[in-house]
DNA sequence: GCCAACGTTGGC
DNA sequence: GCCAACGTTGGC
């Protein structure tokens, strides 16, 4: 199973939403690259919920319960994609970009490398990494 | 609020 | 098909 990382900008939507919500379809992305991750993934398997702009945060896991089909808030024939994802668990505490930043080991993180990049690929390496970061912290 | 990175658009 | 201009995202 593959690992990923999903950003979204609290104010527009919210871990605290996501938990609510339960399964939330993951919509609104217009970015190629983005949109082949979101076509890569599969039932199962799990993402960590970022907080871009403000927070600046990975503060908890989803996981995907259906895999990418035609994103409803984009034009009909459009090829743009959702799916839909539901929370699994929070962070114990939450990892900062700037911790992430320092830490060697991620280094090579997409997040870190294409910081425009809204959904990204997390090595197991990393998700191991960042979790062991979340618990220790 | 500024600016860097990057994607997209449009003129040639 | 190239590249400059412009818009958007996201960190600071």
């Amino acid at each position: 199973m593959a690992y990923w990382l999903v950003k979204s900008e609290p104010d527009a939507f919210s871990w605290d939403q996501q938990v609510k919500n339960k399964v939330e379809p993951w919509t609104g992305v217009r970015n190629h690259t983005a949109k082949q991750n979101l076509q890569k993934m599969r039932l199962g398997d799990q993402a960590f919920f970022y907080h871009s702009n403000s927070g600046k945060e990975i503060v908890g896991i989803v996981e995907i319960v259906r895999e990418a089909y035609h994103d409803p808030s984009s034009d009909e024939g459009s090829p743009w994609v959702a799916v839909d994802v539901k929370a699994v668990k929070p962070l114990p505490n939450p990892v900062t970009l700037a911790t992430m930043k320092v830490t060697a080991a991620l280094e090579g993180m997409a997040l870190l490398k294409y910081s425009r990049l809204s959904v990204g690929p997390v090595t197991d390496t990393e998700w191991k990494l960042i979790n062991k970061m979340a618990k220790d912290a």
